[in-house]
DNA sequence: TTCCAGGGGTAGA
DNA sequence: TCTACCCATGGA
């Protein structure tokens, strides 16, 4: 191996192929996904301010990440990227008693099997945010599109043309207000996108504290954020490892809709009701219903 | 033109 | 807690 690759140890559970592909976050800039030959690659700004293209694979016991920008990967780097990378893995989550307590319940073997669970996350919560707003009342491809757009706004890659990091929330705040609605052009959500960056720029708003919230001020503390309700909160808290909040969106209805109610419409209280069985796991075992749904249907 | 898409804010009851 | 109405964007 180069010695601009190192191979990161992962837990007995974990899979890599079933973890990258886990909802549309693949899809998102800086993200890239290959599916084919199974490589995620992300865009990442180094703490010292260093644009590193990064391309992770599995290997027999671990996972290799690769950063063509760096031909000599010093002990520093290393940590911070193994930090990072562990991080939009889920790495440290242990799912097998998840997989103990779905064993009681009918039609859910497939989870262990599969060793479905582990989600895609960013390497910053602000990251997150900033992409679960862009998923709200809008459609994937307008998602998809502005986020796109909002990652231009970030440092560029020092070679390749087109190339950026996620911008930071510090870099979003000193951006005048119609600069930046005129960059993303993602209506009503400009100001609220804007309104965080400079919360979180001017130390309003501390995420970090916010990971070692439980879940329901984790959701609290989401919804304190305009334009944040209890969809994208109740999203974000399952990334962030609160399995019991239970987030109901358009397509969650629709799967709903077809698998328990021959096509009649369901509210989100008798979806949140139906889900409500699994206890602490109720939120994760919809969100991979609904991840299986759909991927039998593409 | 209207509707809707991985909703949310606000006002009023 | 519930409902009505409004919000900007882009594709169907």
């Amino acid at each position: 191996m180069s010695a601009s690759s190192f191979v990161i140890t992962t837990p007995p559970q974990f899979d890599f192929r079933q973890t990258v592909p886990s909802h549309g976050w693949i899809m998102l800039a800086p993200f890239q996904w290959g599916a084919a030959s199974g490589w995620l690659r992300y865009v990442y700004e180094s703490a010292a301010g260093d644009v590193l293209r990064l391309s992770m694979t599995a290997v027999s016991g671990g996972l290799q990440v690769h950063t063509p920008d760096v031909p000599e990967i010093d002990s520093a780097l290393r940590a911070e990227l193994t930090t990072a990378v562990k991080r939009m893995l889920n790495m440290a989550w242990d799912l097998r008693p998840f997989y103990a307590a779905m064993r009681k319940h009918n039609g859910y073997a497939w989870l262990k099997t599969e060793r479905q669970g582990r989600l895609l996350i960013s390497p910053s919560l602000w990251e997150d945010l900033a992409k679960v707003l862009l998923t709200t009342n809008c459609s994937w491809a307008n998602t998809v599109a502005w986020s796109g757009r909002l990652c231009q706004l970030g440092a560029p890659h020092p070679t390749s043309k087109g190339t950026s990091a996620f911008p930071t929330p510090q870099h979003i705040a000193q951006m005048e207000f119609a600069e930046l609605a005129d960059a993303l052009r993602a209506g009503y959500r400009n100001a609220y996108l804007h309104e965080l960056a400079k919360t979180i720029a001017n130390g309003e708003v501390d995420l970090s504290a916010w990971l070692e919230l439980d879940s329901d001020a984790f959701c609290a503390a989401v919804k304190s954020l305009k334009g944040f309700g209890d969809y994208a909160a109740r999203t974000l808290a399952c990334m962030y490892g609160h399995f019991d909040q239970i987030a109901v969106d358009s397509s969650v209805r629709a799967m709903y809709a077809t698998l328990h109610k021959h096509g009649e419409k369901a509210d989100a209280k008798e979806i949140t009701t139906h889900y409500r069985r699994f206890g602490e796991w109720s939120g994760l075992v919809l969100w991979l219903d609904n991840k299986r749904y759909w991927s039998a249907r593409d």
